[in-house]
RNA sequence: GCGGACGUGGCGAAACCGGUAGCCGCAGCGGACUUAAAAUCCGCUUUCCCCUGGAAGUGCGGGUUCGAGUCCCGCCGUCCGCACCA
């Protein structure tokens, strides 16, 4: 009888098969409605995990059935390539980040065709290659041309040990990571791109993304962080100096009782000079962590500078000024006006320091209760406020802004929490930022036809610091603008910058230029863009930005570089732990009937919930080693069942074992199909019902992504045509099936294809189209109520009319019990649904 | 602290617009085939009870409705994001 289906040669064979006929080859020039499919590129980090197994086959299932559906499908892979896990492997093995990177992009490659992805390697690209950020180079050039690129001093986090800049996430109680030193803060020259002046319409644009998620969308914008408010300046009394603050409540004004800089204030250096406590609590404010658990427990703290500053509306009243360990210099003008009765900050601050708690805002009849511990933020009308009085907080807040503007000494301002993107990162594997500094002409951007600016290969780790400083000759150039000897810009640019536009470089990837906007249109925007929620701000939002910064230069058409969106979950695996507390990977254990036994002990493992995969934890599954077990579709189609693709999906042996059955249950449909020839015979109205509700379902799944739903209507399909006797219509159900299954489980459906005898590659047929005919019943069950609970249901011809229903209810057995003899009081009728008695 | 999402069997989950809760898969139980096992196939599987049937049931408590997993109000819990943002 039919033999089992056998992966290995079945994906070996189809695997040749599409590269052969370049199956997944995006053509720029078809005349068929395009398709951009992209799923955010990998790092290379050495090998492919699970996480990146579900994202791929999730956008491949996508891909694969919108080539059947007659569109031209772009989906290309690429590598996401600079970075700091080269440098640190670099630095543990003394080997170079280009080798290691590059073998492990081989090495991943390899196990991405192994899955029999439906890419167009052909356009595949890795960032750190030359022909890459060469282009990136250039696109910065024009950036900086346009003004949008900008170097200025910026304080960073600084370890003295490894003699680098270090991101927020890698100090850890104010220590390096990696050296355990002290972190020094630093104030470097660094590159900058103004993304602020974006904000407004990054916030604006994602009203128009209404194929993205809420909740990144959410967070855009929270982290955009547009308020409005008055800037006002306060002038010191008895001296020339001033400076500005902002706040969201100028109707507090009245309320306020001091002003507070923040310790990194250009005007408290100025004092610190000359006041030693001051410069000690200033250092001290510094030492603080940064950490959100150092914010939450750290006190407020401030220092009195002695000066007091004059009140706005009232040059009587003075306000002493100090400075203060939770103001921030980076958002804002690092300054405030504290009203302790309307901001708890203020309270906690005005009650350590004995300051002045006066009520300017109250509910009814409440203007003379004191606040006592906690600040009333709540809507209310203007008390002790002179003439704001009565006022209610929107009415209060304008008129305080149309008098500073009348006046002349503040004005209404929007304010944005977002900072510009600094791009510089003191390392070596990245993107060289193409500029020459001279010491005549300044910073000097690379000519042209200089790029790229490639980075030298001759270079070592075992010093700590950036190489690209201490490389001999590398450094050295000449001013492309006065000739005179000038030193190269040693920094590198973020790898984000490398993620912001590689999806354009897909769509058209020409050798002498970034892109060509005119074959980069055809494709753009990017229609589903699949990834991890992590990403949900810094990349998207840098995506966003890149795009919009390119449209306004004229070199893009479109601002917004993703249409659709699609965040999915994590693959977890279950906990196992020893008696000890020792963890255990999956197969050191042998689960039966929910017990986990340890394999070569007869100690039992205690079972933890599924969470993410970590090597900690030991719950890791390699994605090479499932594949050469169960065959690439039967991972590819456990992916896509169970879970909703937006939720975490648990990787358990047993769901696994359920797809590689499930695969094997098609194929021998298949097989069996193919030794026993067609039937003849009468069709089976009923197979063609549910074959053609399963087309239309699983359509519109897959145009939703909800592969768990099309997951599970394929096992019904294909229960319910080994259930079917054998006719004409289960020989043509088979091949439907077929082609349903191919986007999902692409190498048993060529096969299966191949073996029903059907003409040319699965992967070139149409997408089954459901007959809307078939898709309508003709009997529909009718739920009988009585009171609202289930009693009975009956066939009744689709479409009867009401009173039949109605009638046939009254009369069935079980309603007739139910009711016992006393008449309903009311009669609902649902058309095609159902009846319910009210008794 | 602020913002958001979610809460349904032993587990992962379905349920169009408010209309028969639990499709499908996993695990489990029973059976068939087999010398036996594997594989495969068939059946059962929310809980409880006085079991030809009945009651309860979608985190908890209320409400709207002929009818609520779905809508409204108030709690509880879990997860995620941001975090001294003036």
């Amino acid at each position: 009888m039919s033999q089992k289906f056998d992966h290995h040669a079945a994906e070996a064979r189809w695997q040749a098969a599409w590269d052969a006929a370049q199956s997944y080859r995006a053509d720029d020039d078809s005349a068929k409605p395009k398709a951009y499919v992209l799923e955010m590129f990998p790092y290379p980090s050495g090998r492919i995990h699970i996480g990146h197994v579900r994202n791929y086959t999730m956008g491949d299932c996508l891909a694969r059935t919108r080539r059947m559906q007659g569109f031209e499908v772009l989906h290309p892979m690429g590598w996401d390539a600079f970075g700091m896990p080269a440098e640190n492997a670099a630095m543990e093995r003394g080997i170079h980040p280009g080798g290691w990177t590059r073998d492990n992009i081989a090495a991943m490659r390899a196990q991405l065709k192994r899955l029999g992805f439906a890419i167009d390697w052909s356009r595949e690209l890795a960032t750190c290659e030359p022909e890459y950020y060469g282009q990136e180079q250039a696109l910065f050039l024009d950036l900086l041309a346009a003004g949008l690129v900008y170097r200025k001093e910026s304080a960073v986090n600084w370890d003295p040990v490894d003699m680098t800049v270090l991101a927020n996430e890698q100090v850890i109680d104010g220590r390096g990571w990696r050296s355990g030193a002290l972190v020094e803060r630093r104030k470097l020259s660094q590159w900058f791109l103004r993304i602020t002046d974006f904000a407004e319409e990054l916030l604006e644009g994602l009203a128009g993304l209404d194929a993205w998620p809420d909740k990144v969308r959410l967070m855009q914008e929270n982290w955009i962080g547009k308020s409005q408010g008055l800037r006002f300046t306060f002038q010191v009394a008895d001296s020339d100096s001033s400076f500005d603050v902002f706040t969201t409540r100028p109707d507090t004004l009245f309320g306020a009782s001091f002003a507070a800089l923040a310790p990194d204030h250009p005007l408290i250096a100025e004092l610190a000079a000359g006041d030693p406590g001051l410069a000690a609590f200033v250092a001290e404010a510094r030492a603080g962590g940064t950490s959100a658990a150092d914010v939450e427990t750290q006190e407020k703290k401030g220092y009195d500078t002695g000066l007091s500053v004059i009140h706005p509306l009232d040059p009587a009243i003075r306000l002493p000024v100090f400075a203060a360990n939770f103001v921030l210099m980076d958002y804002g003008t690092g300054a405030i006006f504290g009203c302790p009765a309307h901001d708890q900050r203020d309270l906690d601050f005005a009650r350590k320091y004995a300051l002045p708690v006066t009520r300017v805002v109250a509910p009814e009849g409440e203007a003379e209760t004191p606040v006592q511990n906690e600040a009333y933020t709540g809507p209310g009308r203007l008390v002790h406020s002179r003439f704001l009085d009565g006022m209610d907080v929107d009415s209060a807040n304008a008129e305080v802004i149309a008098r500073a503007e009348a006046d002349g000494w503040g004005q209404g301002v929007t304010q944005y929490r977002l900072r510009d993107w600094g791009v510089s990162r003191q390392r070596y594997w990245g993107t060289p930022i193409p500029i020459v500094h001279c010491a005549a002409c300044g910073a000097v951007p690379v000519p042209r036809d200089q790029l790229p600016v490639v980075l030298p290969e001759d270079v070592s780790f075992d010093i700590p610091g950036n190489p690209l400083d201490r490389h001999p000759t590398w450094g050295r150039v000449d001013c492309p603008s006065c000739g005179a000897p000038a030193r190269r810009e040693t920094d590198t640019l973020d790898t984000f910058v490398d993620s912001s536009w590689y999806f354009i470089r897909f769509a058209s990837g020409p050798v002498d230029r970034p892109f060509d906007p005119e074959i980069a249109a055809r494709w753009l925007p990017v229609g589903q863009y699949i990834g991890g929620v992590e990403h949900a701000i810094l990349h998207l939002l840098y995506a966003r930005f890149w795009t919009r910064a390119l449209h306004r230069i004229g070199r893009i058409g479109i601002t917004e570089p993703f249409a659709g969106l699609f965040t999915q979950g994590m693959v977890t695996h279950e906990t196992y732990q020893a008696p000890d507390g020792r963890w255990l990977s999956p197969d050191e254990v042998d689960i039966r009937g929910g017990v986990a036994s340890i394999i070569g002990s007869d100690a039992i493992a205690s079972i933890g919930r599924s969470i993410k995969m970590s090597k900690s934890k030991r719950n890791v599954v390699d994605p090479d080693a499932i594949i050469a077990t169960y065959g690439a579709d039967a991972v590819r189609w456990f992916m896509l069942s169970d879970s909703p693709p937006e939720r975490d999906l648990a990787w358990s042996e047993s769901g696994i074992d359920g797809a590689a059955r499930f695969v094997q249950r098609v194929w021998r449909l298949a097989s069996d199909l193919a030794e026993a020839g067609t039937t003849a015979g009468d069709a089976d109205p009923k197979l063609a019902r549910v074959v053609h509700k399963t087309i239309a379902a699983i359509t519109g799944d897959i145009d939703k992504l909800q592969f768990n739903k099309a997951v599970a209507r394929l096992y019904e399909l294909t229960a319910a045509i080994e259930r079917a006797d054998a006719s004409p219509t289960r020989d043509e159900a088979i091949p439907v099936l077929l082609r349903l299954v191919a986007p999902m489980a692409p190498h048993l459906a060529e096969e299966a294809w191949a073996a029903v005898g059907q003409p040319g590659l699965i992967v070139d047929a149409p997408w089954p189209v459901a007959d809307p005919a078939l898709l309508v019943d003709d009997m529909v069950t009718i739920a009988v109520q009585v009171n609202g609970k289930l009693r009975d249901s009956f066939e009744a011809a689709k479409g009867a009319a009401r009173d039949a229903i109605e009638a046939e209810a009254l009369a069935r057995d079980k309603i007739v019990r139910a009711l016992d003899g006393k008449a309903p009081k009311k009669i609902v009728v649902v058309p095609d649904r159902l009846v319910n008695l009210v008794a």
